[in-house]
DNA sequence: ATCCAGGTTCGGG
DNA sequence: CCCGAACATGGA
């Protein structure tokens, strides 16, 4: 895994306790809410502004858990040691996720002359775009959750991680990790009938899966390329369309400027916030990309965000 | 019952 | 190039 060289003197460690300072313009509540959002997410937890997260570290199932603590985030590990290497993956990952290494002024600011936004900045300060670090996860989130609404997207995806993901029980929980590409790519798409995915749904998944089991596609090279070729590198997979591209190009290659213009989220957010009763057009949207610029995918995800109960 | 869900691909005009 | 259909099911 690749250090953000920053990262390297924001944390220390206490006993099995890491330490890790975070941001101003950090706030954990409105990070576990929108973590939070169904109860139906099985791959990871929140409870008493605790999150849970299963990983693995090379082959090292490791627990944790993640909280405020005076200021600082507190990771701890529930049920292993860590070496100091594996602590210091496990600071990425975290870091990863909440996007510590973003500076968010200048989105604010940025935010400041545009009527909607401003008040979900204002509302949500602090909230961060919350990742999906694993680009095989990310991919295969986008394809579950394309045209269905998304309670079924979640158990359709609890189907396939509570019987492909590696299991770990902990005091009574169990807790899992979202299945390898190497583990899918051995599947066949009539496995996934049963579980009412639908056929073409199936073949995208195992198709993805051997791409990047094959690493004909991966992270780190997505990584490398400027906004433009990532998304044509995406989209030449099959079902990652533009929305599934731009989705995964928010969520896991942190590009701030990535805008899932067709997301029907994204619409119902805009109808809401001007108290309309109808959706934007097309030439509305990408207006609104326009004056989002470089800011698309944060501005999206707050107003996702603004959509939650 | 009918319509819409965190869309995409495919075939036809 | 643009447009409708199919996908599979749940919730309002």
């Amino acid at each position: 895994m690749v250090i953000d060289p920053p990262i390297r003197d924001k944390w220390y460690t206490k006993g099995e306790n890491i330490y890790l300072s975070v941001p101003r313009e950090f706030d954990f509540s409105h990070c576990l809410r929108f973590l939070n959002r169904s109860h139906l997410e099985c791959l990871h937890s929140v409870q008493d502004q605790r999150w849970r997260k299963l990983l693995k570290l090379g082959d090292t199932m490791v627990l944790i858990q993640v909280e405020m603590s005076s200021g600082n985030l507190r990771i701890l590990p529930l049920n292993t040691q860590l070496t100091s290497e594996e602590q210091t993956t496990l600071v990425s990952y975290v870091w990863e996720v909440f996007d510590l290494g973003r500076d968010l002024q200048p989105f604010y600011e940025h935010m400041e002359q545009d009527p909607i936004l401003d008040s979900l900045c204002q509302a949500f300060y602090g909230l961060r775009l919350i990742g999906i670090p694993e680009l095989f996860e990310a991919l295969s989130w986008s394809i579950i959750g394309q045209q269905i609404n998304l309670t079924f997207a979640y158990k359709l995806k609890q189907r396939l991680v509570r019987t492909v993901g590696e299991k770990f029980h902990f005091e009574g929980q169990d807790y899992f990790l979202f299945p390898s590409a190497g583990k899918v790519a051995e599947m066949s798409a009539g496995d996934f009938v049963n579980w009412q995915f639908s056929a073409s749904k199936a073949q995208y998944l195992v198709g993805i899966a051997k791409a990047i089991h094959a690493d004909s596609i991966s992270k780190d090279s997505l990584l490398e390329m400027t906004d433009d070729e990532s998304l044509a590198t995406l989209l030449e997979l099959k079902g990652i369309g533009p929305w599934s591209a731009h989705y995964v190009m928010m969520k896991c290659l942190r590009r701030t400027d990535a805008y899932p213009v067709e997301d029907v989220g994204l619409h119902n957010a805009i109808k809401v916030s001007f108290s309309n009763i109808v959706k934007p057009t097309k030439a509305e949207l990408d207006a609104f990309g326009r004056r989002w610029h470089p800011w698309q995918a944060y501005a999206t995800f707050y107003l996702w965000h603004s959509l939650l109960k």
